[in-house]
DNA sequence: ATGCGATTGTTATGTTGTATCATCGGGCCA
DNA sequence: TGGCCCGATGATACAACATAACAATCGCAT
């Protein structure tokens, strides 16, 4: 799939459909079970490009899953972002679809506080100033995060 | 204040009487209301070089202000957060002590995994290679959270 | 058929953070 | 001096986010 902003129009429900091509794939590729409620689950998070809480997840989840709780989500959600298949906004604590699932990284996100529309970025020079930083410093960096928020083009006047 | 790596060892009782100065020094400047009950709850976050839970501050605070309840840590630490004399750690949804009180700045910080010493670093270059991110994607950045965990100097065998 | 591991169901609880209204206390001004 | 305003704190309740612990199910290899 291709990292598109967020912000840009586009037909949304090819997005979907590619992250989800590409979770089976990989999925198939590596043995691991993308179930049907995994996937459904992994469709939820890909509605939209903000981050979506877990209860949200749920509440729609539930709609066509009775028996889901809290812990049915959340498992599905550990499942899919150990796959790399989406991630956690910490500073939101809400889900995000990963744009380049397969290519394992830890993502750094500009985050609109206006429109909620977050936009995955891979920059390979943030990248390795982040790793300089440590390095200098002696310290082993494993998981780095990165969340900008602000204002997106869109919503800058 | 001068920064110090969070894992050297050193007089923490003098790092702690440094930053309450440092703290009463800046609200005195600013008319700000640095009262006992925030600088009690800005010395419990300084206890040590751990990001420490709102809860925690709630139970040790309670041990000297019966009163204390969540309402009352969070407007505290929402006071110490305003006047940049704490920052939150996100990933950890717990405070720590800010080391450059009065030159605003979002932090940087180093996350021990193993020993959760987490330490707040200054990086001019982390901090244009940030920047540069978010222009290239016509960004407006207000707020830049990195949060960089792994294993601390002392941690790595 | 049986036992094993992975997945999901189910109930309960733990952790983190806010909304709302009441009360207190100091400064200000008529 | 009395009343008023405002920022800080008290107090109760609740909302939002996350996990513990155990049971049930199901495919599959022996």
């Amino acid at each position: 799939m291709t990292a598109r902003a967020a912000h840009t129009s586009h037909n949304h429900r090819a997005c979907i459909d590619d992250a989800l091509a590409t979770a089976r794939a990989l999925c198939d590729e590596r043995g691991t079970q993308l179930t049907p409620l995994r996937e459904k689950v992994l469709q939820i998070v890909w509605k939209s490009h903000k981050p979506v809480g877990a209860y949200d997840v749920l509440d729609e989840l539930a709609r066509s899953h009775k028996a889901a709780r809290p812990p049915t989500v959340y498992r599905a959600l550990d499942f899919l972002m150990a796959e790399g298949l989406i991630h956690k906004i910490e500073s939101l604590n809400a889900y995000l679809g990963c744009i380049e699932a397969g290519a394992p990284h830890t993502g750094q996100f500009l985050i609109c506080r206006n429109c909620g529309a977050t936009e995955e970025i891979v920059d390979p020079k943030l990248e390795t100033a982040l790793e300089a930083a440590a390095a200098r410093a002696h310290f082993k960096a494993e998981r780095k995060i990165v969340e900008i928020s602000g204002l997106c083009a869109r919503c800058i006047v």
